[in-house]
DNA sequence: CGTCGACTTGACTAAAATCAAACCCGGTGG
DNA sequence: CCACCGGGTTTGATTTTAGTCAAGTCGACG
């Protein structure tokens, strides 16, 4: 900051260890000496604005991100010109690696609202795991998570009943909230019905429907995008297709 | 190749070179050294008769797969006992991976038809990708490849149209089969209309009537499982949604 | 205070699920 | 050789569900 030394812990701590894919990262024990060679990778911050696209489809692989502030979503259109979200980025969760298999990406990512986002430059990154055998764990390990979200994602789109996609969205929505230190049955939702619809396969009154109703029924409260979760276990009822049921027959713990 | 040493080139021939993996492998450039290193990774091959279980959920990461004779499909088992299947993977096709973000297995795989597997333990192969670079790459482009799918499952389950998901699923199916070196447009479907439906989020009779519908318009041939393309171009167009229309709108490049 | 965009709600239509019955085909055994 | 199973598949009739079209309502913002 002061002095002209290109890299040094002081940026270090600032670059990764205060970043949210900290969080990701450190857990799994990467030490000291390997964040010295993390260093190598030098993060990027940007600042976006809503809308702002941050990577296109068919654009090189040239980083993966991480948003420290504000959230993405990622999105593919269709020959036939509809346009999918295939997914909804927290800040902290990486996204970007949709191009590792081909080399170019498959989707854009949009910003949802104002946001900082976290460049990671992909080669580089492989290229210092491939020195450091933890962060190859983790490297690796990160890139099976991110495929666990799109098989949560196919587990959603594969139900049926309107109903249970959109309990579980939100469910899953709050666990993931919870995951990165906020509440997750009081939250404000960072996407529109419509964006929402087009990640469920749905069309938007369908989906406002679906809140209204779970509304209705005591399930949580809804004022536009202010999603209170007020009855978490009818909620997961919902999501496994129990409409009626209060008591779906999946336990847990010791009945207490 | 003539000496006893213990690991020699031929066997890595059988075990490696002639495997369909090896497609998936080599053409990114790995050379004959970096072949010697594979070779650690001992493959072990395994006869499945059909309905076998490879892996089950809950398992905890062992090794990834690739078939080289038979198909497998991957199924996962809703809090509601619905059964969903995640995916289908012939012959030659990675899957497995799906561990590797939790260390545990979400899914099942079951064998569609005798089959025979070739498992690669997960961690030596990690272990010698952190050696060689060139296999690096490869591991973490074949990770990539295989999340490819899963978008290309979410891509297809995100269509509202029954008749667009069929059609996509069949185009999708041929050209995987291409990729194998095997007819794209005459095949032998290895699995049910139940397991297709359950793969698609529909009941196996709206996959049924999708075929037929298909069938009576020309597009395709069916009799059972067996099933021919008649007219590829309208089966994309199809799977575009453009029902009616010969020509699909989408062009690509200059308007000629 | 008015306007615009996002959201909700309602009435109607189209599509897929459900329920139920045939059908086809490969295999078995008479 | 043929009758008879039985699973997987097709097809039909009906019900349920989500999509479509069209008003409204809400709320933020100028």
């Amino acid at each position: 900051m002061s002095e002209p030394i290109p890299l040094d812990l002081a940026r270090l701590r600032r670059s990764c260890v205060e970043c949210s894919l900290h969080a990701l990262c450190m857990p799994a024990g990467v030490d000291a000496q390997d964040l010295a060679h993390l260093e190598r990778v030098v993060p990027r911050r940007r600042p976006l604005a809503r809308g702002d696209v941050l990577f296109r489809t068919g654009d090189p692989l040239g980083a993966v991100y991480v948003a420290s502030e504000g959230s993405f979503k990622t999105v593919a259109v269709t020959p036939a010109g509809e346009e999918h979200v295939l997914g909804f980025h927290l800040p902290g969760e990486l996204f970007g690696l949709d191009a590792v298999g081909s080399g170019q990406h498959r989707c854009e990512a949009v910003a949802l609202s104002d946001a900082r986002v976290c460049e990671l430059p992909f080669n580089q990154l492989a290229q210092v795991a491939a020195q450091v055998p933890s962060l190859q764990r983790q490297l690796l390990r990160i890139m099976g998570q991110s495929a666990d979200l799109d098989h949560d994602h196919v587990d959603v789109l594969a139900r049926r009943q309107a109903s249970e996609r959109i309990a579980l969205f939100l469910h899953g929505l709050g666990e993931r909230l919870r995951r990165i230190g906020r509440p997750a049955d009081d939250f404000q939702l960072p996407m529109s019905r419509d964006e929402i619809a087009r990640y469920l396969g749905l069309v938007l009154e369908t989906v406002s429907r679906g809140f209204s109703r779970l509304h209705e029924d005591g399930v949580i409260e809804v004022r536009g995008r202010r999603v209170r979760i007020l009855d978490a276990r009818a909620l997961q009822a919902a999501a496994s297709g129990c409409e009626g049921d209060d008591l779906p027959p999946q336990r847990r713990r010791s009945p207490g």
